[in-house]
DNA sequence: ACCTGAACACCGTTCAAGT
DNA sequence: ACCTGAACACCGTTCAAGT
C-alpha cells in the first residue's frame, strides 16, 4: 500500500530520458535509494527493463543522472527577491542547496558518493562556480579565490548533509508546518536530553552544549556558519608566489 | 585474482565481534562498499553466514560498526610530535580523519550516509567532541562554541570526502610515495587541463582558476582552510541572549 | 551458546525476439 | 530505433538442524 502508484495501466507519456529521471526521482523522494529498483520503475511507467538501459543506462547511472538534474535545478532557481550583494547571493544559493537536500533527503549519500568517485564531476563543478563568480565579486585577490571558494563549498556541503533530515518541509507544503516545526522541536529536545546524559568524563564539551541545541534554528545556525566562513575570507592575508616563506 | 584469500582451509582466530569487523574492514579497503558481500565474508572467515548475524546483525549494522571502528582509531591516535595549542590541536585532528578517509575511500560514502540517517551519532558525536573541547581551549564565548565547532566540523567532513581518493598513500606505504605522487600531479594536471577547455560562457571562474589547480597541494589547500576558519571563529560577535536584535 | 549451510525472496543486467 | 520480458547470476537474510 506504501507507494501509490500512479499510472500503471497505460502509458499517458512517451518514455524518454526525462520522463525516466523524473519517475526515478518520485521513487527516491518516496522511498529512499532502496525504493529506486529497476522492477518498480519499470511498473510505474508500464514498461520493461530493457528499455530502462536503453534510453539511461544502469542503475547507477540514472542515480546520477537523477543527482545532477535535482542539483542543477537548485543551482538554477531564481530567488524571489533579488540579492544585491555578493554575500546576499551566497547566502542564497547555500540555502537553495540545503534545501534541495531538505526536500530529497537521498541526495546527501549520492552527493558524498559522487565527490569521492570523481571529485570534479559536473556537480562539483556548478556549485563551485556558482560560489566562486561570488567570491571574485567579494574583491577577494586571485591567489586566494580557490582557497576561499574551497572553503565556503566544503562548509556547505558538510553541512548541508547534516541536516538533511532536521531540515525537512520547509517549502513544499503549508498545511503541516506546524508539525514540522513541533516534530524538529521534539527531536531537538531529544537531542539535547541525551547529550546531558552522556558521561562527563568523555564528552564535558557535548555536555555543556546540550542548552544551545535546543532553542537553536537549523537555517539560523547554517547561516551563522556562512557568516563565520566570509569573515575568515576577509581577514585572509593576500598569498605570496611561494608558500610558506616564513613558518 | 583480485584479492587473495588470505585464511580459508582452518580458522586460525576463534570467531568474534572484532575478528569480523576487521575482516569486513581488509575487504572494504580491497574492493569498496561492493566488495563487502556477506559470501565473501564467510569465504574470508571460514565461516557460514549465521555467524555473522548472531555476532554483529546485518549488513547494514557491520559497515556501521566498521565506520565506527575506524574514526574512533583515527581520533584516538596520538600524534608523532604533541601540538602545543589548540591550534595546533585541531589540525591533528582533522589530519587524522583527512588521512583515514584518504586510506579508506569507503568511509567517505558511509560517514555521510550515517550523517544524513543519525546526525547525532557515535561518530558525529565523537568528533565534535575533539573539536569542540578545543574551541574552547581557544578562549571561545561559550554562546559561541557550538557555532565555531559546526563550522570547524562542517568544513573538515567535507573537504575531507572530496579529498578521499586524491589523498591516498600519505602514511601507508613508503616505496611507492613517489608514484603516488607522480599519480597525483597527473590528476591535477588532468583536472586543470579539462578546466581550460570548460566554455568560457559557462564556467568563467573555473577557467579563471585552472592554473591553481596544478601547483596545488591538497594537504596545504585543506589546513588553509582550516586556518581560514579558525580566523573566522576569533572574529565572531559575542552572542547576544535573543539572536537577530538588530538585523 | 555458537555455528552451519540450504532455501527463499529479491535484485540488476542481458539479450533474443518482436515491432 | 525502440521496446518487451524471460532468463541468469548474484545478493542479504532466515532458520531448522547440529554441536
Amino acid at each position: 500500500m506504501a507507494i501509490r502508484t500512479r499510472q500503471s495501466q497505460r502509458r499517458r507519456q512517451a518514455l524518454s530520458r526525462e520522463r525516466i529521471i523524473e519517475a526515478a526521482v518520485e521513487l527516491l523522494d518516496a522511498a529512499g535509494e532502496g525504493g529506486l529498483t529497476v522492477r518498480a520503475l519499470t511498473e510505474r511507467l508500464a514498461t520493461g527493463s530493457g528499455a530502462i538501459y536503453w534510453h539511461v543506462g544502469t542503475r547507477g547511472e540514472l542515480l546520477d543522472a537523477a543527482t545532477d538534474t535535482v542539483i542543477a535545478a537548485a543551482l538554477a532557481a531564481e530567488p524571489a527577491r533579488a540579492p544585491d550583494t555578493p554575500q546576499d547571493e551566497i547566502r542564497v544559493v547555500a540555502l537553495g542547496l540545503f534545501d534541495a537536500i531538505a526536500e530529497h533527503q537521498w541526495l546527501a549519500t549520492q552527493l558524498a558518493i559522487q565527490l569521492t568517485r570523481s571529485p570534479w564531476g559536473p556537480v562539483t563543478l556548478g556549485i563551485f562556480e556558482s560560489i566562486g563568480r561570488q567570491v571574485r565579486a567579494l574583491g577577494v585577490p586571485q591567489g586566494n579565490w580557490f582557497t576561499a571558494t574551497s572553503a565556503l563549498v566544503h562548509y556547505i556541503l558538510g553541512a548541508t548533509i547534516q541536516n538533511a533530515q532536521i531540515g525537512e518541509d520547509t517549502s513544499v507544503a503549508e498545511p503541516d508546518a506546524d508539525r514540522a516545526d513541533a516534530d524538529r522541536a521534539e527531536f531537538l529536545d531529544a537531542a539535547s536530553r541525551a547529550w546531558q546524559e552522556l558521561d562527563p568524563g568523555d564528552y564535558p564539551f557535548m555536555r555543556a552544549i546540550a542548552d544551545q541545541m535546543r532553542e537553536h534554528n537549523d537555517r539560523e545556525q547554517f547561516l551563522a556558519g556562512i557568516d563565520l566562513v566570509l569573515t575568515g575570507i576577509t581577514h585572509l592575508q593576500p598569498p605570496t608566489g611561494q608558500a610558506h616563506i616564513a613558518e
